[in-house]
DNA sequence: TAAGTGATCTCT
DNA sequence: GAGATCACTTAA
């Protein structure tokens, strides 16, 4: 099985699609050393739209969601509470604020967990997900059966109201 | 269960 | 400029 880069056409697609195909691809990470560490996706919640009352886009662009409106295949990387850098990769349309936020990783569960563990941070927001940026996504060639993965409400939204906060936008690996 | 932590956004 | 808010984690 040969190792697939992927690239802004896969993301460039419904944003819960591209969720959905995203679970048990790999994020694989150049360090500062060259060093490679590659990981398979376990968790992921999708932020979808401008009436997404639980994505950063729902208020409008802004300086630190600008890179949500612009093409996809894009890392979206920000400071949550001070401490945690969050991962995101930029999927739909330009102008379409969309985006999946990497939550977990096959050892590494937990948003703010991985992003330390692969110390990724602010360098990579607004870069393409390809080699060159030395942080990217890869299809490895296990994909994932649909009874492989469960859909719930995402983590931590409940300012986003009833409805947004209840939408089953986060994918989990059994 | 509560507090730490600091960028970001929305008012003045 | 000041104040509130936060797509979380950790230690109890």
């Amino acid at each position: 099985m040969q190792y697939t880069v992927l690239e802004a056409d896969f993301f460039n697609r419904p944003t819960l699609k591209v969720a959905r195909e995203l679970l048990g691809k790999h994020l694989v990470c150049k360090d500062i050393k060259g060093e490679v560490r590659v990981a398979r996706i376990v968790e992921l919640e999708s932020y979808d739209g401008f009436e997404d009352q639980a994505s950063h886009a729902h208020r409008g662009q802004t300086p630190r969601n600008a890179v949500m409106f612009g093409p996809a295949g894009v890392w979206y990387v920000y400071l949550c509470y001070g401490v945690h850098w969050m991962l995101n990769i930029v999927t739909g349309p330009k102008d379409y604020p969309a985006a999946i936020l990497i939550r977990g990783l096959e050892g590494v569960v937990g948003p703010g967990r991985l992003t330390r563990a692969y110390g990724i941070d602010k360098r990579f927001d607004c870069k393409p997900a390809l080699p060159q940026s030395s942080l990217w996504l890869e299809d490895r060639g296990e994909p994932v059966p649909e009874s492989g993965f469960e859909r719930t409400p995402r983590i931590g939204v409940d300012y986003a109201g009833p409805v947004w906060a209840r939408k089953p936008y986060r994918f989990v690996i059994k």
